[in-house]
DNA sequence: CGTCATTACCTTGACAGTCTAGGTCATGAC
DNA sequence: GTCATGACCTAGACTGTCAAGGTAATGACG
């Protein structure tokens, strides 16, 4: 059932949105991005990561050495003011563009 | 208005969708692509024409040279039956995306 | 005690697709 | 005869994803 990874310019949106609910730590993200999704959506780790620094670095997410609930050590990312305001701001252009592609998609 | 473009991956897609509906040349299938999706989707021309070509060499499309209603040269392409093939699948990826982003998204 | 699977993080290099910013040529209006 | 427009095309930079690696610590198993 697994196929289609991702669509490009869209991770950020759904790192953004799972981590609204809380700190989570790399692996965790892919993991709960991947059960939300019905197992569709598939997070490479090559992917993954580098996201995290761009948006470490651009101030949305902020990094925390913690405890996994598996006894590892692990980073835990948290969203930060901006990083809120960030998710508003995708998500309102994702919904715009999937809009318009549905309009395309739909016309005659 | 107007300010996203377009998300990666999604052009194909749109060009094979608005082509399903008959022959157009380069120029009127970025308009349509505006126009259908109320002024979001802009189609830059940097884009569009290596995305032709690529889908020329595909066998998705097919171009042939002909008159633009407004009496200027332009090379109108139509779908191939693979490209109909190839609209089909895109199509029914780009659904199971948009329903699995939108999953994530409305997870409390 | 040694091995192995798992968890978790990280990096490198290649690649694909988009955008910026140019350019060409023909038509038709002024 | 000049200029805006329609239409096509391209080079180069950039960004984001992916494949394929690697490291290290934990805990299970024999």
């Amino acid at each position: 059932m697994d196929k289609p990874e991702l669509f490009a310019g869209t991770l950020d949106l759904l790192i953004l949105k799972v981590l609204g609910g809380g700190p989570l730590h790399g692996f965790a993200i892919a993991e709960r991005i991947h059960a939300l999704s019905r197992s569709v959506l598939i997070v490479e780790e090559g992917s993954l990561y580098p996201c995290l620094y761009r948006m470490d670095a651009k101030g949305w997410i902020e990094p925390e050495w913690g405890q996994s609930d598996k006894g590892r050590r692990a980073k835990f990312y948290s969203l930060t003011p901006l990083g809120r305001k960030q998710l508003a701001s995708e998500r309102a252009a994702w919904d715009r563009m999937a809009v318009a592609i549905g309009d395309v998609l739909r016309s005659s």
